[in-house]
DNA sequence: CAAGAGATCATCT
DNA sequence: GATGATCTCTTGA
């Protein structure tokens, strides 16, 4: 158990499947404001969720789903409650959250957060160590959390990665478009990226 | 500051 | 063989 755990006035709570399984833009709002902890044999990490996307099915063009079932996809299409990590760009790792039924392929990206414990852990892995650039972005984060593709398809309901509900207050929420899926037509424009409003972790404004 | 290039590889055509 | 749910560094105003 972590130190700070016995001295939450809020009891942390692993957050369930049921939480996944609900409609994809729901899980993405509610996301925010909750705690992503990564359990490493190098340390613990911990951010606050500050930014989120939702992907929501075969027929969202910047879903990797919508170009069908695939190996890569497949956790997509597996039950709710799962990781989907992927690799792009050659270089960096995404970390999304799988939502809704099982054979219903869609994710939460998790673009941000804010760095909340294992902040030392973060900067030894990361280039730029300040700390508002440890987390506030998908690949950053997975660089900052020891996050890759080991961890697809790994249970959310398990150890080693998982979400926490702090009893936090629901925070103010801001809707744009997503980011870098230009190539999605009518889609690209969907208001599915939500952020906290105020937050100076997040990718961009 | 804003804009652009380069890095580098799994995945799908 | 092309490209991408990105990041960092460099350049130039």
């Amino acid at each position: 158990m972590r130190a700070s755990q016995s001295a939450d006035i809020h009891r942390a709570l692993k957050l369930t499947r049921s939480f996944y399984e609900q409609s994809t833009i729901e899980v993405a709002k509610q996301l925010l404001g909750k705690y992503l902890v990564r359990e490493h044999r190098e340390g613990t990490t911990v951010g606050r969720i500050v930014e989120t996307e939702a992907y929501v099915g075969p027929q969202d063009l910047a879903c990797h789903a919508a170009k069908g079932r695939t190996a890569r996809t497949e956790v997509m299409f597996g039950p709710a409650g799962h990781a989907y990590v992927y690799f792009i760009y050659g270089f960096y790792n995404m970390l999304n959250l799988v939502t809704e039924a099982k054979d219903f392929p869609a994710a939460v990206l998790i673009r941000a957060v804010e760095p909340v414990e294992g902040i030392h852990l973060m900067e030894s892995r990361r280039r730029n160590g300040a700390l508002r650039n440890l987390a506030s972005g998908p690949g950053k984060l997975c660089q900052a959390f020891g996050i890759d593709r080991s961890l697809n398809g790994a249970d959310l309901c398990g150890s080693v990665l998982f979400v926490e509900d702090h009893g936090e207050p629901v925070p103010k929420i801001r809707a744009t478009s997503r980011i870098g899926v230009d190539y999605a037509g009518k889609w690209k424009d969907k208001p599915f990226r939500f952020v906290i409003r105020g937050s100076e972790f997040v990718s961009k404004i």
